[in-house]
DNA sequence: TCTTTACATACCGACGGTCGGTTTGTTAGA
DNA sequence: TCTAACAAACCGACCGTCGGTATGTAAAGA
């Protein structure tokens, strides 16, 4: 009864992986499905038959990239704790779903911000507000029937709130991306987290202060993994001949 | 002391004035140059002598559509009204900016949000952000001056509005995208505009009901445009020879 | 006359995708 | 147990299109 699974499950799991890797490193647009198959050693017959397309494959990556996250998910929801509390857990779990899963995998974080990303950004964050916001939905509603929240359409509001965090992301990520240029400031970088969180306070009509999404240790972790992908590309970088960085058309 | 501005310069607008309508109607990717010079009957050499890449026609074109919005904004700013007032009329003026600019400019509204814009949409996103938040923020601070809005940090939390105001777009263009499929409803229609203005006017700690960025009339337009695209969508499809809708490749 | 501008023409390599064919694995009947 | 029949997995040459480059040239201003 059971499928084969034997190879042909493996070969496309290492479709993916590698997908991963290099849509991370080099962006969608720039990881060619020569270079995918040539990294895997295998023929451009293997690749389009396991994907209709190259398209196909974001896909894929896409989806096998959230049912992590989705899995990650469920605990949160199943607690029993109020709804400013299980908030913040899913904001964690979030960030620690889709930062942590496997070494360099697809980070929302740096890489997605860049140009060549733009439709690896919006897709995943379509795929992304499609799945989560539904979650989102009951936490708020949760915390209506509690008495902490105060407004009328939470589905709405949870919509609404899910786009703030997007904003809140990339607001964030973005010093951290320029951190080569300028030094993070830990005082503006933690303004600008603290005008987020009083927006969705204010969104969701909780008291002031009540909300906290992140503990201070984690933003600490945030500036201090910046440092390491600073290291970590400049190994890259200085080994160009054999992973060429940017080798595709589509400059600026 | 005058450019020459005799044949170059209104060649190079030619090119710009294509590119608006064909980027709007194709998308940016599926816009190729070959396109665009035998829509203007003129050779590679000549779209090379005026952009430096097809990416730099991109600037150069958000950059054209950008100054003209600006341009309609200045009034607004330079009037003397409560910030409440301003507000509105900011919206406004943007709205008609980006829509009636000539006509098939670049709308923000039904076509960047196909896939294959999204590098389009990112890269206007970001540069109407850059240009107009710092006018939000002015107006911001005269609504705290005045007393009507309560916050701590007019820059950030104009940065907030404004993404909640893209967030905002996005969220009424959708429904009027799929129009096609399944008519609008204009109460679902009208709960989301009340939903964000909402979450706006918490934000910026104005009163409830305070804040009114749209009449209703211009919602009733929105929605009425949106049959005029859509014939206007099935009249080009019917001619498809002339004018192909999707050549290229990057399915999905 | 010399230089610069504004193009035209011919061409390049990389890309996403297709296709006919080959290998490998599975299953069922004699 | 051998084998015929079929299907899944895979190969690699090839195609048209793409963004971009190199080179040439006619015209206008200095």
């Amino acid at each position: 009864m059971r499928k084969s699974s034997t190879r042909s499950d493996s070969r496309k799991e290492d479709f993916l992986d590698l997908a991963e890797e290099l849509f991370a490193y080099l962006g969608y647009q720039n990881t060619s499905v020569d270079r995918l198959i040539s990294g895997l050693g295998v023929s451009k017959g293997a690749f389009y038959h396991h994907f209709k397309s190259k398209s196909d494959l974001l896909d894929a990556a896409l989806e096998r990239m959230l049912l992590r996250a989705e899995a990650q998910l469920e605990e949160v929801l199943a607690a029993k704790a109020p709804a400013l509390e299980k908030l913040q857990k899913f904001v964690v779990a979030l960030d620690s779903a889709t930062k942590q899963n496997r070494r360099s995998s697809l980070q929302i974080g740096e890489f997605l911000l860049q140009d060549a990303n733009a439709m690896l950004l919006v897709r995943h964050r379509r795929a992304a507000r499609d799945r989560f916001v539904p979650v989102l939905t009951t936490i708020i509603e949760q915390g209506v029937g509690e008495g902490d929240f105060h407004l009328d359409n939470p589905q709405l509001v949870a919509r609404v709130v899910w786009e703030i965090g997007e904003a809140m992301e990339e607001a964030l990520a973005r010093p951290l991306i320029l951190a080569t240029d300028k030094p993070i400031e830990p005082n503006e970088f933690l303004s600008i987290y603290n005008t987020y969180v009083r927006a969705i306070e204010r969104v969701i009509g909780a008291p002031e202060g009540s909300l906290s999404l992140v503990d201070e240790l984690m933003i600490q972790s945030w500036i201090e993994s910046v440092s390491n992908n600073i290291a970590r590309t400049e190994r890259i970088d200085s080994r160009t001949t054999v992973l060429p960085m940017f080798p595709g058309r589509e400059k600026s």
